[in-house]
DNA sequence: TCCCCTCGAGTTCA
DNA sequence: CTCGAGGGGA
């Protein structure tokens, strides 16, 4: 099942039917984890199932049944040898978390809910050890019985297991009941020897410590579970009765490290920003401990908000799991769909099943064409490693495991208008040759024009150019300037759902103060192909007019300085084709272009005059848009690349790799601050 | 002719 | 961010 679409596109049928294959899914793979220990998705995968059911559950709450996994967690406990054993209280799984914001956010809900200032609130961090949550009871001082997590609600009966695990008291100096939860795990070291000894007693060896601990712990015979060497950390401790009377979690670990437990490493933290450095802490401890951890766990440290707070549906609201994110994750390619772009390049993009990579859920990979799909050799059914580039853009690393499938193969025809694909001579990339009528192109092509380097039309993107282009009301980029007129035909834009009177009459005022545009904007706004922000300037630097541009030949074109013979003919060839005029001839009637180019009036003594400027990093006092027209308004030109070219970098909040590129090239830098005098002077 | 650099075009998620 | 192609110097 594609799971491609975005929760706000999904139609309440679909969402009801994907609702259904995630359901099944996640029961599946409960089943596989918690009764079998041979689980088939990594965790990131497993969350991500997860993550998707929720979303769809949020967006559409009628769909949400009373038996959805989203109520529960962990397997139903089939045919289990052991009895089976109710808690006292639920032992829930905590609702992850994957970065500071999220964790904020969940700092926030706690104490709305409270109705209390989140400045008030104190939270324990412990680091989150990779292994099984388990409840020990004990009676007057023994160990009256111990239980696994199970169900959440009922768990197995593994008394006999738990009496020999080393670090689990077995008697403690509190009468009455008590209850100590804590995590079972294995050491690396010891998981290590028993892989080996598995390994050659000719055993399949266990995927990972915590699967080694689950195995050995539902063992029947506590002779084995004996010698896995399980170990146990303690992280709660309560008492039906008032027996134990602890305040915070804080006091909760002391009092389980003074009974004879062991107990995690722990910081009391005041806001987000310290829980955040307590996880970096832990993220930077995490190679060298004997034990697997994956995060941290932040706790709201008072018992009695503890309390308070409760549970809502699966999670307790008291507490959140800070997950490690890897930075490569595995994933099975589910799909591979082809996108069309404004130029006609057809791009082949992977289906994912979805991962956490980095903090964030990919489930779409660009291939960039079809060379890649040939040299990597990629099937529908292959496992692939995915990363992040930049940790922004995901990106396919390798294929890892072979489905066996047949290689995807090149298309034939468009996926947008069903028209014969071609490869052109000598490139990489197939096109889409139905350019003014393929719907994919056209809808990218207007979009692109209404964009901010071209006709820079407010409140017109991509969404919208699809409902007007489906509707009818716009069909070619020329159109956009009859929109008003077209309200005759179809009715006032005012009453369609989703716009009003104001959303409306902003976008028919940006498009009215867009018909006189520069030069520029309208060359760019062509979208030539090869030419982009930088060669139309430099057309536009060298021709006045459009007609001059229309006219020139190949030569003229050559001519000037960093474009060559190649680009020159194509840019001459689009003025030779009918179509091509048609449309400029139709945008003339309805916009007029200013002659003047934008460098004029700059002051060509100014700092930015034919400058080339990058800007990396948010601006505090202004947007990016607002430095950008500044500084091209004294004559500069802006890009987005840092290269030895490059004349000044603006640096602003939170720069990345650009600032690197930038001090290792030796380009002067300037701060925000020294921007804002600069283009003040001038 | 062979690199190295730059640009265009396409891509993702929160 | 990445890939491929174009431009231009070596």
């Amino acid at each position: 099942m594609a799971t491609s679409k975005s929760v706000d596109d999904l139609s309440l049928l679909e969402a009801n039917a994907e609702l259904a294959f995630l359901r099944s899914e996640i029961r599946r793979h409960d089943d596989l984890y918690y009764n079998r220990a041979m689980p088939e998705l990594s965790d990131a995968e497993y969350d991500a199932l997860r993550a998707r059911l929720y979303a769809i559950e949020k967006k559409f709450p009628t769909l949400i049944s009373a038996h959805s996994p989203s109520r529960s967690i962990g397997a139903p406990i089939d045919n289990s040898p052991f009895a089976k054993v109710r808690h006292r209280s639920p032992m829930l799984s905590l609702e992850n978390a994957f970065s500071v914001l999220d964790v904020e956010r969940f700092f926030a809900r706690a104490a709305r809910f409270l109705r209390i200032n989140p400045a008030a609130l104190e939270f324990c961090c412990e680091p989150k050890i990779d292994g099984l949550s388990a409840s020990v009871i004990y009676i007057d001082g023994k160990i009256a019985r111990g239980s696994t997590r199970g169900n959440g609600y009922v768990g197995e009966d593994i008394t006999h297991n738990i009496m020999i695990i080393s670090d689990i008291p077995k008697t403690i100096p509190i009468q009455g009941e008590i209850e100590i939860r804590g995590e079972v795990y294995m050491s690396s070291e010891d998981f290590n020897d028993i892989n080996s000894e598995r390994i050659s007693a000719g055993e399949p060896p266990f995927a990972n410590p915590r699967n080694a601990a689950a195995g050995s712990l539902r063992q029947i015979d506590a002779a084995i579970t004996a010698s896995r060497h399980l170990q146990f950390f303690a992280y709660h401790i309560s008492s039906p009765g008032d027996a134990v009377n602890v305040e915070t979690q804080v006091d909760a670990l002391n009092m389980l490290a003074n009974i004879g437990c062991s107990v995690t490493e722990h910081r009391l933290c005041r806001d987000a920003t310290e829980v955040g450095k307590f996880h970096e802490d832990a993220m930077a401890k995490r190679g060298s401990l004997r034990y697997e951890i994956d995060g941290t766990v932040v706790k709201v440290n008072s018992i009695l908000l503890q309390r308070r707070l409760g549970f809502s549906g699966r999670n307790p609201r008291h507490s959140v799991a800070f997950k490690f994110s890897a930075s490569e994750a595995e994933s099975t390619i589910t799909d591979i769909v082809l996108s069309i772009g404004r130029s006609g390049r057809i791009t082949p993009v992977a289906i994912i099943n979805p991962v956490n990579v980095s903090g964030a859920i990919i489930s779409r990979v660009t291939l960039h064409n079809f060379d890649t799909i040939d040299k990597k050799c990629i099937a529908v059914g292959d496992t692939a490693l995915i990363a992040r580039a930049g940790d922004v853009i995901p990106k396919l690393v390798s294929i890892t495991k072979k489905s066996g499938n047949q290689k995807f193969e090149v298309p034939s025809v468009c996926p947008s208008c069903g028209s014969p694909v071609t490869r052109r001579e000598g490139v990489a990339d197939m096109y889409c040759e139905n350019r003014y009528a393929c719907p994919g192109q056209v809808i990218n092509y207007i979009t692109y024009f209404a964009s901010e380097p071209c006709f820079d039309i407010i409140g017109l993107g991509k969404i919208q150019v699809e409902e007007f282009y489906t509707e009818g009301r716009i069909k070619t980029a020329v159109d956009i300037f009859r929109l008003q007129e077209k309200e005759t035909e179809f009715g006032p834009l005012s009453q369609k759902p989703g716009w009003g009177v104001v959303s409306a009459s902003n976008l028919y005022n940006s498009i009215k103060a867009r018909k006189h545009i520069s030069l520029l904007r309208f060359v760019t706004a062509l979208a030539i192909p090869g030419v982009g922000e930088h060669i139309a300037k430099l057309l536009t630097d060298s021709f006045s007019t459009i007609e001059e541009l229309v006219a020139a030949s190949s030569n003229d074109i050559d001519a000037i300085d960093n474009i060559g013979a190649s680009l020159a003919k194509k840019v001459h060839l689009f003025f030779r084709n009918e179509i091509n005029m048609a449309h400029i001839r139709n945008l003339l009637e309805s916009v007029t272009v200013d002659k003047d180019s934008p460098n004029y009036g700059a002051n060509p003594a100014g700092k930015y005059y034919k400058k080339i400027v990058v800007f990396t990093g948010n601006l505090v006092g202004m947007s990016r848009e607002h430095a950008k027209q500044l500084v091209t308004s004294s004559g500069a030109i802006v890009t987005s690349v840092v290269s030895s070219k490059t004349d000044f970098v603006i640096v602003g909040e939170r720069a990345g790799a650009k600032l690197k590129h930038a001090q290792e090239l030796g380009i002067p830098m300037l701060s925000e601050e020294e921007f804002v005098a600069s283009v003040d002077i001038d």
